[in-house]
Parts: structure tokens; sequence; C-alpha cells
DNA sequence: AATGAATACCTTAGTACTGAGATTGTAAAC
DNA sequence: GTTTACAATCTCAGTACTAAGGTATTCATT
């Protein structure tokens, strides 16, 4: 453990699930209301984004619970399908999940024979993670639709219009994550991309 | 976010950069590579789109914190704010919570005195949600100071920009959220806004 | 070597939810 | 005036996480 606990007193805990299977979006709907236009806009568009971002996350865990996994789940298997053999706190960084959620994302994976844990020769703390042949097939089959679904999912907006959204969110997602960072309510050892 | 640790069979240690903090919240982080362009520019979006929604996602829940509060538990009062009395089943549906989980969060709140139940004279079944005074004083007292966190964490963007981008997200949930509806794992009985 | 700090992962307890079904109440059709 | 359907909320067991702390291992100093 990093990290000193100099939270005071409170304990609060703000956290999210997700189903397994096939289940909910989520959230935490925010709406709008203020004195001033500038930060009137920028509530707007906190609940345009935050529906956007529910909506087309709920298409996602519909299209991934089709096969039988979670969001979390899928999201590991996407990590080693792309990337190839990881190790676990790499992976854990680029799924966005606590240590202890990497652990019970793999266990559940491992248990289904999708993926295997293996040795790091040089590191004797660390283990890479990596698909198994079975987890390999499974991804080879779904991530094709699960792509089209996606795509789907965006069809209102043309693909222009997609790209210039993606450059002008990739700047929002920066300076908020920039701010973010700054705060003293850290966790464990999530960054960013 | 710590990034060394290469896979070669040389790890030097290299300290990276120092804890960057806390980015994001939970989520599945969607990675992308696609065949043909317009798929791979959706798949772009997506994972820009979910950074973007939870790293902003994240500052609100650090200034929520502060005061004590959940997430789900903020979008209950700020509804019951904004809107004023609402019926149960209202508030679930923009909050965006299952039945089980406005019952929580309702008795949450109820027990530290922020809102209450009222009967409703029309029909027996329902109740409404109000805010006790003591509820909209606190409302009263951290909304601004929300309203601003939301704002800073939009300030990637100019306030033209974010209002471009708003209506692009905007067309860009409906077109979603109307595919979600006509898929079969519904929901309880959310709704869009 | 021996020590200490830092790291990678795991374990455990706790939390904020979900979903199915029970309960109570209303409305419609007989 | 019963059924029958259906709606609003609550109950409860289960789930996917988080945070905090623990263990083993490595690196840097001594």
């Amino acid at each position: 453990m990093t990290k000193a606990t100099e939270t005071g007193r409170g304990r609060l805990r703000a956290t999210k699930a997700r189903r397994r299977g096939a289940t909910t979006p989520r959230g935490a709907a925010p709406s709008a209301s203020a004195a001033d236009p500038a930060t009137a806009a920028s509530l707007k568009l906190w609940i345009t984004l935050a529906r956007a971002y529910q909506s087309v996350a709920e298409l996602a865990r519909i299209d991934i619970g089709r096969h039988g996994l979670s969001v979390g789940e899928f999201a590991v298997l996407e990590a080693l399908h792309s990337k190839g053999e990881m190790l676990l706190g790499d992976v854990q960084r680029k799924v966005l999940v606590s240590s202890g959620g990497i652990t019970f994302l793999m266990n559940r994976l491992v248990k289904r024979g999708l993926v295997e844990r293996r040795a790091c020769a040089a590191d004797g703390r660390a283990r890479y993670a990596a698909l198994t042949s079975k987890g390999a097939a499974l991804m080879r089959s779904i991530f094709p639709g699960h792509a089209r679904a996606i795509r789907s999912a965006m069809s209102g907006l043309s693909v222009a219009e997609q790209k210039t959204v993606t450059k002008a969110l990739r700047r929002l997602g920066f300076a908020a994550a920039a701010l973010a960072a700054g705060h003293p309510t850290c966790r464990e050892g999530i960054g960013g991309d």
C-alpha cells in the first residue's frame, strides 16, 4: 500500500457496479441549472456526456452479455487480445479497476479457462496474464461482431463528425484527468492512458 | 501512471513518473483495432468517450464525496432540489437505478434526515420523495460549488466548443438509446429523460 | 550479507448496487 | 362485487466491485 491514508473522517465510498451477463447501465444522472451561461453550458454538457456514455455502454453491455461475459471480463480479454501477454499490473491500469478487482476478474476468467497466469522469469513478484487458446478463439469469434455493435451505437454521427467529437473529447478528458490527478482523494494505482 | 516495467528481461526500474493520482473511478476501458475506417473511427470515439466520461465522473465523485455523499445519493438530492417533490418511480427513472436501488438510496437519505417519504393521496401505492428543510439547506450550500467543479472539469473546451459537442453527443445518445431500447435485454422501468 | 524501502499481487471485509419476487394498492372487465 | 390484470414500492439474496492490509520479492544502501 502506498500512500498514507490521510482521509480524516468520512467513510464514503462511491462505487459503481456492473452485473454479469448483460445487465444494466449505471448511473448518476446529473442535471442542470446555473446562474452564469458558462456554468450552464458545462452542466448541460455533463448531462449529455453522461447520458451518451450510458446509452453506448448499455449497448456494449448487451452485446457483451450475449456471450456470457461481464464488461470487465471483456475488457481484460480484449486487452490481452490486442496486446498479447501482459503483466497483471498493466492489465489493471488498462482496464481501470483496483488491484483487488483485477485479481477478481482474472480468477473468474481462469476458472472458465479463457486466460491463464504465467510466471515472470525476470521478476518473481509479477505474473503475466495471457489468453488461452480457448480465450483467443473466443475473442476472434466475438470481437468483429462487437466492433459492429459499437459502430452502430455511434451511427447517430457521421464518420467526420465522430472524428471531430473524438478530438474534442480527448482534450476534455485530458484536462479533466489532470484536474483529478491534483486532488486529494486518490486511489490505488490507476492512471489514464 | 507508473508504466515502466518493460516486458523484456532486463527489468530496469527506471523510476517512472510519480503517482499521477486518481484518474478514473471504475470502468471498462475499451480499446480499438478494426479493419474498415468507419468501424475504427467508432471504436476510437468509444474509447475517448468512455475515458472523458470517467475522468469527469471521477472529479464529480471527489467533489461530492467531500460532503459525505455518494454519487447516487447526490443524484437523488439534486433531482429533488431541481424539481421538488417527486414520485419515487420518477426519481428512479431520473437517477437511473433499479427499483431496489432507489429504495436503498432513499433509506440512506431518510436515515440522515435529508429527505422524507410522503403519502400520495391520489394513489395509495405511490410515495413522494421530498427534501427536508435540512436537505434543502444542504443542497443550497453545496450545489454552487459542485457546479463550479463541473465547469472546471469541462475547462478543456471553450464554451462554444462545449455547445457544439453537446449537440453532437445528444444526437449520438439518442441514436444509441433508441438502439438499446430495441434490444431484448431491457430493464425494469428505466427510460431516458 | 543485512537492512529498508518499494513493488506486484492476493486476501478480506465492506459497499453500493442489481434482479426477482413479495406486498399492497388501483383499475377494468366481468 | 368479484376476479383479473397491472402498477408502485419494498425485501432479500447475490454480485462486482473498492480499500486497506498482508505476503513475497526485488532494488538500493550499507
